[in-house]
DNA sequence: GTATGATTAAAACAATCGTTTGATTGATGA
DNA sequence: TCATCAATCAAACGATTGTTTTAATCATAC
């Protein structure tokens, strides 16, 4: 018999697996979590999470499922709500960016419920190897980035779109870094003296949006190659 | 007995194990991949990792260190140059920002010698929750951090530091992503149609001189929090 | 009280992990 | 020709992995 997936009778021991399972995935990497070490943080049987769950795969999906559909529900919803504002009209790009990466940060910055934990999770599980990993997250925002994605389009109707893509690859990988952040790799340990995470979204921000409005890179002549600055002008 | 670590014996079997073992690590993860795995495709003995590195852990650090030591004595030969140029005045921030992330994007252009390899490992291992790694790392890396921040500070005395810090910060998160790129997190899987490595170059580095170069962030009032846009003309 | 069915518990499963052992190989120099 | 020593080999080590089994416990409905 399988787990009995969707019962309302069983809430104790499945929300405290998921919350031992998370923390000690953004501890110690997926690999190296073991089912016993979650059920014992969990004050749990070692065979509950497969009673629960079905196996420790479905268990990492669960994880990132109960938290990343309300994230992404939350980017569409201030989506949504910007584009009923605006009528018909070509969204401020810096309106755009903030929906995306404010509600993630503003997630993050959620200590209480779990979610600080989650987006420092979530940061480092981008460049997961693990593949049913990779492909579940992709499924989960496959609509987020095509909604946002058609919203930039439109945004900046001058810019390639190729050129919007990368941008908005290499946001999000500031992002994952400005949220793994001062806890990931230890770069730059004790050099900040000011983490204040309410500072954060602004300094995030800022640096996102003049990425995002860069001048675009020389239309690079074939055989001219990249060894030379792109044009800017600093 | 321990390793023979500095001979000219035993270039051979040596060697294959770090290529094997860098291509399984970018494949599956450090955890995920066994010894068997690697001295498998090495087409050694099982054996052999721990004859010739004296553990798994061991390899690891091994398998960074050969090439991390490479890729920061090229960063800092190119500091060093434009020092020299420039004779005692300040750098451009351009100049800097290229030196240190071009490199990194050279050594990823080069696919001949393993280097696309490592820098897409490189790339998933910053956000590595295994300690030892991260303090590797963190070590490895002290002194180009050191110099270029310095360098960053120099060429930018308007900006306070704590800024620069912070934008470093996101300039190595969205660089990992670039590298870490289309075959990471499949976010944008067939989107790219332009996924030329020799226009990442110059792309990236428009987005990373542009976000550099944004304006600061609102010196935020405590008590008015982040949820605002910070001041940007866009 | 008794049956029902979901949940928990202890114990064991086969498989795989990193590592070690002890013997063998093959080239080197005396 | 023999000794030396780095290198390789097959085989096994104990520990740990995710999962399964079987029995006990619990609350609820009849």
């Amino acid at each position: 018999m399988r787990a009995p997936t969707e019962r309302q009778s069983a809430p104790e021991t499945r929300d405290r697996i998921l919350d031992a399972a998370e923390a000690l995935f953004v501890e110690h990497g997926f690999e190296a979590t073991s089912m016993r070490m979650i059920t014992g943080q969990a004050g749990a049987n070692i065979a509950a999470v497969n009673y629960h769950f079905g196996s420790k795969d479905a268990l990492i999906q669960e994880v990132f499922k109960r938290r990343l559909t309300e994230l992404n529900r939350r980017r569409l919803a201030a989506l949504d709500r910007l584009e009923a504002e605006a009528g018909g009209a070509a969204l401020k790009p810096s309106r755009i960016v903030e929906a995306f990466f404010g509600t993630a940060l503003e997630m993050a910055a959620d200590t209480a419920h779990g979610g600080h934990t989650f987006m420092r999770l979530l940061g480092r599980t981008y460049t997961e190897p693990n593949g049913f990993v990779r492909q579940f997250l992709a499924e989960e925002y496959a609509e987020a980035v095509e909604r946002f994605l058609a919203a930039l389009y439109r945004a900046l109707p001058d810019v390639p779109r190729e050129e919007i893509l990368w941008r908005f690859h290499f946001m999000m990988g500031a992002m994952s870094y400005a949220i793994a952040g001062t806890d990931a790799l230890q770069l730059f340990a004790g050099k900040f003296d000011d983490a204040d995470p309410e500072r954060l979204l602004p300094r995030l921000m800022s640096f996102l949006l003049g990425g995002l409005r860069a001048p675009l890179p020389g239309q690079g002549v074939p055989g001219e190659n990249g060894k030379g600055a792109p044009r800017t002008q600093n």
